[in-house]
DNA sequence: TGAACATATGAGCAATTGTTCATATGAGAA
DNA sequence: TTCTCATATGAACAATTGCTCATATGTTCA
């Protein structure tokens, strides 16, 4: 008979979030996992940016930058705010850095 | 024509990690990105498990599991020890928690 | 050695995703 | 208004990915 753990599991079950939380918890870091969006995040750490800017640094169209924006804003992770014709975007809150901060920490191995 | 940034983009340019670093920056959260793989790590965070053990606790297959696994342990998020027919299954090192951590305070809002 | 259990792994498929292209919206200048 | 620059967005396509299924490897016990 295959070996029992119920005890085991009773235990971890008891101390694991709810599924609906584990499941934002992997959407957000879904979207730090792609280089376009981390190079944007790194760039607006350093300085708030306009589309076109982030364009230019990145060596990619306006477009492809315009739609990661887009999904970096619905997560709450980017503003904008216009001046002008322009769209100048930055990091929403400190959690961004704290989060990209503790990545480096552990490639740095 | 267009508007000029030359002087921003010069000194982004200088504080921006390599390529290769934000690469695998980007490379080690898209594992983070995933429902399963968090669960798993989660589960991990409160005690070592062997494979069936996760396996049972998220309802998943075995087989489903076991290449999380590789995958998290080509990462070096997680390693394994065998103790008879069993693998059990442990984090690798204090980041992984740091990271979780992190991203739970940012959904916490 | 052979049976049973635990885990690993390769191939295949469906679903997701990042970019491109074309086009739309929005703002300032003439 | 019309032109131009800045940005947003929808559709389509290629590439990636997570799961399933079948099967292989590894360990223990009889």
């Amino acid at each position: 008979m295959p070996h029992d753990h119920t005890e085991l599991l009773k235990h971890v079950k008891e101390e694991l979030p709810t599924d609906e939380m584990l499941q934002d918890l992997g959407d957000l870091f879904k979207i730090f996992g792609d280089t376009t969006r981390i190079k944007i995040m790194y760039a607006l750490y350093e300085d708030e940016m306009c589309v076109c800017a982030i364009a230019d640094l990145l060596n990619m169209t306006q477009s492809a930058i315009s739609h990661q924006l887009k999904t970096l804003k619905d997560a709450n992770l980017v503003s904008g705010r216009r001046e002008g014709k322009e769209i100048y975007y930055s990091l929403s809150d400190d959690h961004v850095k704290s989060i990209i901060n503790q990545g480096f920490e552990h490639i740095k191995e």
